[in-house]
DNA sequence: TAGATTGTTAATCGATTAACAATC
DNA sequence: TAGATTGTTAATCGATTAACAATC
């Protein structure tokens, strides 16, 4: 069905929508305006009632917005109803840190393998997981039918493993190697380039420094 | 001076352009056209152009843009030209998956402090910087004149960290809490939502599910 | 000089904000 | 019913793309 197709600057708001209303509900906030978000996230109002009304009439006229409903829309729109499968692909400190953040696990974000170049770290374990050779990963993937490959390996690596992983039919790559990834359109990918994003906030630095702004 | 604002829009494109300038540098590429590097890059020529000239001419009719004259200007525009000095909040794995990529220290971040509430730490190294506890924070960053703070705390903690930070002198932070941090506006803030990210990923992963594109 | 390609203006497109009628 | 607040259309703003004159 051609429902039409929701911009990119909407998805990559809803993320901080569904914390916000996170927390509302952790406080025991029923209901809420489009007003009212709009003075705690810093938003216009404008924004919230449009961005909502992509998906659909989630309000009430004259009520606002059911806090818990909302939340619950939103995590059906991210995907996070459902649980996803992981395989952690560079076993490094990077690898290990997403492994121990355990808020991903919560939100139904499953690490099932890991996978190493390094000989010296197979058979050890990465949060109860056991690390593999990099060989393996092909029929791990095909026999898990796993969805998200974290690549957190250098970026020669990086290239090669993602032309491999599209072969064996992964469906998304999480990609913290700083190069960009050429895969088929079926496979989704997310960058996370960490050198980008000191770059910008150096910027900013620069140019307050400068301007006085 | 009034230099007329640039937008985040175009600083958020040239670490990428930095990037692939770098890569054509090392090639011993000497000049390129927008339409050439259009091509390599996947965005239009015209936006190249345009997003060049809001810095001033960098190319020259019939001719192009010089690689490493490019290169530099961006870096300068960056500001990754001089040095910067860090400290790491937090010394998990994150702290650490920071501390040890080289190419930050590569390019001029300089970690020269680094923090932790754990009192076990104190004393311990990270990549040969000793862990001190948080409540010497503020002295360092006074003393050394710190320019940013890499905040890898919980995030109530990163709350109160980062209202201290600003109060001395800090000029930047660059967050990995999972919210968001309330400064002043002399202190920059880059956000690095690690879940955000991942929760994009999973809207599109299910989206082309439903949608098939 | 002729050809190539930038710098820059103008046109288009998309995203944000404002306004208000619909309705709870 | 009156008041509140959404859903939605219209207006504005900004960013991207196209076009072309300037110029190397």
């Amino acid at each position: 069905m051609a429902e039409k197709e929701i911009s990119q600057a909407v998805i990559g708001r809803l993320p901080r929508y569904f914390r916000y209303l996170g927390d509302l509900k952790e406080r025991g906030i029923e209901r809420i305006s489009s007003q009212e978000l709009s003075d705690i996230m810093k938003v216009t109002a404008s924004q919230i009632r449009q961005d909502f009304n992509n998906f659909g009439g989630f309000g009430q006229q004259g009520y606002g917005y059911n806090v818990e409903y909302l939340y619950d829309e939103i995590s059906k729109i991210l995907g996070i109803d459902k649980q996803h499968s992981l395989i952690l692909i560079g076993a490094g400190h990077l690898g290990q840190a997403i492994a121990n953040y355990t808020n991903f696990n919560k939100r139904g974000f499953v690490i099932e393998g890991a996978f190493d170049i390094n000989p010296a770290l197979h058979g050890t374990k990465i949060k109860e997981v056991e690390i593999r050779p990099i060989e393996e990963i092909s029929a791990f993937v095909k026999e898990h039918k796993t969805e998200i490959a974290v690549l957190t390996v250098p970026k020669d690596q990086a290239t090669k493993l993602a032309a491999m992983l599209s072969e064996c039919g992964i469906k998304a790559i999480w990609n913290f190697a700083h190069v960009d990834l050429d895969v088929p359109e079926n496979v989704q990918v997310e960058n996370v380039h960490l050198s980008d994003s000191l770059m910008k906030l150096s910027y900013n630095i620069n140019r307050y420094e400068k301007e006085g702004k």
